[in-house]
Formats: C-alpha cells, structure tokens, sequence
DNA sequence: AGTAATAGTTACTTTTTGGTAACTAGTTTT
DNA sequence: AAAACTAGTTACCAAAAAGTAACTATTACT
C-alpha cells in the first residue's frame, strides 16, 4: 500500500489495499481455508503468477496476508488471512451482493 | 464501468465500478447532499478537474450519479447519488471504518 | 471594452498497472 | 540421465489511469 497517497483519508487508505485488480477475489479466496500459490493460480482464471506473486506480496506488507513457506522440495507455500484480513470479508461480501444487483440490470438490458 | 472484463464475477463487477481513484471519495461527498461541479472540486482537494469529469461521467454511466445541467449562465450542473449510488454508502462506511483502523497501525509504528 | 465566473475540453506527458514468455533452483519420478 | 514439479523471478512490452496547463463558450458585472 501507498502509505503516503492517502493523505490521512481512511477511505482511500482502504482502497489502496484492496484495489488490485485481483486483490479482492484473492481476499475471497484465502476465506474459507488457507491456499497454496498454485491452488490461487488455478482458482483465479486469468491471473498471470507475476501478478499473483505481487499482489500477494502487497496483501502481505499490508497485514492482510500471512506466508507460511515450508522448507520442502518441490516447495510448498501457503498463504492464509490475517485477522486484520477476515475483518474485510464481510464488506466484500456487501459489496458482492451490490455487484450482484449491477449484473441482474446489465441482463435485463440486454 | 468496464462491462467485459468483470467475467460474470459480481465482486470483480462492484470494484469496476468504485475502484477509480477518487470515486469513493466521489460517492462520500455526495451522501449528505447534491453538489456542484465546482463543489466537489473543492472538498477533494487534489483532483483535477479532467479526473474529476471523468469520474463523474463513469459513475454517470455506471448509474450510481445523476447529473442535472440548469440552462443559465454561468453553467450550473449538479450531481447527485441515484439509490444504487445510495445503497453503496454503508458499504463505503463500513470500508471507511476498516481503513481506520489500517491508519491506527500506521500511527502506532511511526 | 475588458474581466470574471462556471463547467468543462484538449493535447500532451508521466506513472502505474498488468500481461507474456522464458528462465531458475532443488528435489523426485521415470 | 532426463523430465517434471513448485514457486517463483526477470526482462520486456502494452494499456490504462492520472496529471498539467492551456483553452473554450456564454453571460454578467464594471
């Protein structure tokens, strides 16, 4: 996150944490259980692992995410929310059920 | 809004459409009353008025805005939250609330 | 006649974000 | 010995978003 962008603002503080444009639906993902790199690869159809690997690194230096790697080989790691992290799934989940709306206008137009 | 590339997804679909860099912003200042253009450039201080027209113009399209031009002299145009733009507004204060605690953090470790 | 006010627009540039494809390192399987 | 598996990284490129500064049209005011 930008920590200088946001200018004291809590609401743009909170976007530039979860306005990637995979952040929320990886958010969504690590939900109900933790999930390797490749499980979140698979399960996100159209993410590329480069934007993968950095918005997993930002979901981290945000606190949102946590990294566990085991000393394995092929190697394994696992990412899972944080606390801070689970706070934010119940919001996504308004703002899913918002976004569900728009998709039931968008079919009725056409 | 981007129409395309959401893919079905209703979250991907809800971050289309307030992921612009100001438009939560946008939104919030528009909750407790209609505003002028000339207005809103005001209270959010650091947009330009290229950005802010643009915004302004998606979240048109978008339906979440309203846009009323009144035929005098110097123009006066006001906009307003439709109730799809209305129905946002708790969502955006509970992501508000989180971002708070995001600053506390930040606060703490300076 | 000149200036100010409003709500923009336009051309141009910079920054940010995302995408592609090839490559790496350590270990296991064939 | 070669190939496969995982979780990345790297270099390069394209597209999108945002920023700057100058300009416009209409009317009122001085």
């Amino acid at each position: 996150m930008n920590k200088i962008n946001h200018q004291g603002c809590p609401l743009t503080a909170a976007m530039n944490v979860i306005g990637g444009k995979w952040k929320p639906l990886i958010i969504y993902n690590l939900n109900k259980s933790s999930k390797r790199f490749g499980q979140l690869d698979v399960q996100i159809p159209g993410i590329s692992r480069k934007v993968l690997t950095k918005q997993l690194t930002e979901l981290f230096e945000d606190g949102i995410v946590l990294r566990t790697s085991y000393a394995e080989s092929p190697p394994r790691v696992e990412y899972q929310l944080t606390k801070k992290g689970k706070r934010l799934v119940p919001i996504l989940n308004s703002l899913c059920k918002w976004g569900c709306n728009i998709l039931e206008e968008e079919e009725e137009a056409a």
